[in-house]
Order: C-alpha cells, then sequence, then structure tokens
DNA sequence: ATATTGCATATTGGATCCAATTTGCAATAT
DNA sequence: ATATTGCAAATTGGATCCAATATGCAATAT
C-alpha cells in the first residue's frame, strides 16, 4: 500500500550532510583549478563559509586526503595536492588502460536514456560559450558514457585518476583551441555508442585520451610553472 | 651543525595521530577477515577499546569509506562492505592489468635492499605453521616486489583493490591447500626480479593472479554464504 | 494471534571547548 | 647587518556536550 511513498521516503533518506557538502564543494574548487596545488586550506576559514563548525570540514578534508587530492600537515592545513610528470604520465596510463575497457561494455548495453544524457552533455560542451565550464561538461559527457558498463570498481578509479588531471585539462582547453578536435571526436564517440558497438568506441576513445595527453604534455611545464 | 637532529626531528613528526592509528587498526581487521561484511562497526565500541573519543573514530571511518570498505549509516553504523561477484571479477581485472606492468618497471630497477626485504617475506610466508598469519604475509611479498616501480599511483590502486579481496584469498588460504603452489610460484617471480627480468617477472605474476583467480572462484559462494 | 502505537534507548552528526605546539614576528645579542 | 631568542597568535587534534531521530520493545487495539 502507498507503493509511492518508500521511493520518497529513500529520497528524503538521502538529505546530504554537511560533510557530505563540503567535501562535494571543495573537490570541485580543486579540480576546477580554483585551489591550485599547493595552497593552503584552513579549516575555520572553509567552516565560516559553511556556517558549520570545524568537525564537518575536517571529516571532508580526511576523504579528501584518502583519494590524494590534499595532505593534511598539522598547523599547515590542508595543502592542495601537486602532480609530478611522472604521476601526471602513470594516471594517462591508467586511463588508456581502463576507459576503453570500460566504455566497450558500456556502449554494448547503452540505454536510449543514458544516450540522451550523454547528446545532451555533448551539445553543451560543444556550444558552451564560457570556457569555464568547458571542464565540467567535457567530464559529464565522459561520465555519462561509461554510465551503464557496470563496472563500479573501474569506475571509481577513473574518476579519482580523472580528479587529479582535471585541473590540467581545463587549464590546457581554455589556453589552446583544441576544443574543434574534442568536439570531432566525442561526436565520433557517441556515434559508436549510438550503434553499440563496442570494439569502436574503445578504440576511439583509446584515441581521444592519446589526443588528449599529447595536447597537454606540452602545456604541462607552463601550467606548473605560473602556479 | 647537528646534521643527525634532522633525521630524529623528522621521525618524531611522523608520530601517529590517534585518527590513523585507527584507521590502520580497523582496516586490518576488515582484511583479515576478522570483521566481516555486513557487520556493523559501532562508534563508540571502537572509542571505548582506543580510550578515546568518538571523533577520530569517525574520522577513520570516513577514510575507510572514502576507499570503500565501510559504508556509514546512521543510527546504524559503519557496514563492512560485501563484493558481488561481479565486483570480485572486476578487482581480478584490474590485478591483471596492472601488477604485471608494475612489476615489469620494479624487477628492472630492483634493488638489493628490496630483494632482501622480499626474501624474508618470501621464506617467512613458506615457513609459517599459523594459517592466520598466511594472508598478510602473502601480501607483504608482494608489496615489497613492487616497491622499486616508481608508480605510487599504481601502487595505490593494487592496494585498495587487494584490501577489498584480501579477506576471500585468505579464507580460501586456510581453507585449500593450495601453499604449495603459491610457494613455488613466488619463489619463480623472486627469481626473475633477482635476474632483472622484468618481462619473465610480469608473465609469471599475470599467472599468479590468475592461478589465484581460479582457485578462489569456487569458494566465493562457499564463502560468502557462511556469512 | 496479529498488527499498530507509543515511549525509552541507542546512535550518529555537529557545536563548543580545551590542549598542544608550531609559526611568525619583534626584541635582543653578536 | 645577521643570527638568536622569546613570546603572542594561529592552527590543528581531540574531548565533552547537545540535538535529532531511528530502532526495539512493550503495551494496546483489532
Amino acid at each position: 500500500m502507498y507503493e509511492g511513498m518508500k521511493e520518497r521516503a529513500v529520497d528524503l533518506g538521502k538529505t546530504a550532510s554537511s560533510s557530505d557538502i563540503i567535501f562535494d564543494a571543495l573537490r570541485d574548487e580543486i579540480i576546477s583549478g580554483n585551489l591550485k596545488a599547493g595552497e593552503s586550506i584552513r579549516q575555520e576559514y572553509i567552516a565560516k563559509i559553511f556556517n558549520v563548525s570545524r568537525i564537518p570540514v575536517r571529516e571532508a578534508l580526511k576523504r579528501l586526503e584518502a583519494q590524494g587530492l590534499v595532505k593534511n600537515e598539522r598547523y599547515k592545513g590542508a595543502i592542495v595536492s601537486s602532480l609530478s610528470e611522472e604521476e601526471f604520465i602513470e594516471i594517462y596510463e591508467i586511463r588508456l588502460l581502463l576507459e576503453p575497457l570500460v566504455i566497450k561494455e558500456a556502449a554494448r548495453r547503452i540505454t536510449p536514456e543514458t544516450l540522451k544524457i550523454a547528446e545532451s552533455y555533448c551539445n553543451e560542451f560543444s556550444a558552451e560559450p564560457d570556457s569555464n565550464n568547458w571542464g565540467k561538461l567535457n567530464r559529464k559527457f565522459h561520465e555519462a558514457l561509461y554510465r551503464d558498463s557496470k563496472k563500479p570498481f573501474h569506475l571509481k578509479i577513473i574518476n579519482e585518476a580523472s580528479d587529479r588531471i582535471d585541473p590540467y585539462i581545463r587549464a590546457q582547453l581554455v589556453l589552446t583551441h583544441g576544443m574543434e578536435q574534442a568536439r570531432i571526436e566525442h561526436n565520433e564517440i557517441l556515434d559508436a555508442c549510438r550503434n553499440g558497438d563496442g570494439e569502436k568506441a574503445a578504440k576511439l576513445t583509446y584515441d581521444h585520451i592519446q589526443d588528449s595527453y599529447n595536447a597537454l604534455i606540452p602545456y604541462l611545464r607552463k601550467i606548473t610553472d605560473g602556479a
């Protein structure tokens, strides 16, 4: 009886805690490049912004540390992690291994709903005039394509890997006008997914990541020097 | 002046916080299988054991959640994560991709010190009579072999993946007497590392993981049912 | 006998308070 | 001018306290 109530109850149960909200907010600031590598995050400062005590802030920072985005140092605050060129290369190695594998599965079982979402982000990305939003939309597009892969563990790794390099990707998207290339490749990948052609989607994704890497490497030093 | 002091000062600086100690302890309990999937961890209970308040316990639990080992649920405590057969397979997929890659690099640059450590754990593993210690020694052996890979991001993923399946591996090591097989394979891998033969070490590691998977699959249902 | 209701208890999330100690800067000494 | 010392302020880790509410069980109603 009243089956509809169940879903509403579940939704109510999912009200995010302060800690969750602060975690998401800080993660966003870091991966957007708004908080740069080496910068210090003071607990008290964040607590005041969100009108909460330091407790939920500290929990959020501990979680960010577990994911490698910051390093908590006593009396110094949470220092935003930097990325050496070696680690940067490592992350691309992992992306090149896992993302083609994931999209292969996802493309084969992709649902019309997911396809709609991905198409939407793809179009938004192509049309967006504000370069500050390119990074986020690019990310959302790729996330959408992987949704139906049924590989949560792979996705967790891909997400964390992407978080680490996202600030650099975003800076590069703004600096160069490699948008054209990205737009073309996104549409090709989307097309392969529409046809359920996992193999082709995988190959295109591999090349897409490789292109991203090639575009980014020359800018890596420039960006890290500028910090 | 007094150069030696620096190192001591650094060492002193690394005194672990309560939160760190509790995190390590809970992680150990989970990956040892002492705390089983589905069990609830009460903050107050842990706090009393360690004679601390709930604050550091909560921070530890948040970190464990970030790594996927528990899921914090209000009024219910931190529930130890279970692993579906699909996720189990996923983790082995990832291990099969990353571990051979890592050991290939590690074997090429392995130092005498690291080799000594790995040999030590290998021998301990072979000689250990108490089956409760097999899992930990097995893990330590593999960790040692990967030490010189210079791939921190890969290692982090491998560690977290291993954490998730370790309870099952340990149960299986105790249930079957596949120790013989493991011992032989460990020595073969170690030998390839001694010779700096990265390719061979990678191939042997791949087969070793594959064997582990084959041994574990039949026991997976048995173990999860028994919980 | 079974289902519903109400209340005491348990349990977590967050606020406030306290302790420890590093950091930064000014005063002092060389 | 430079290096050393001393002290106030800043900052984090942890303890204690409070609020909200879910859970479990007993009492009640059907």
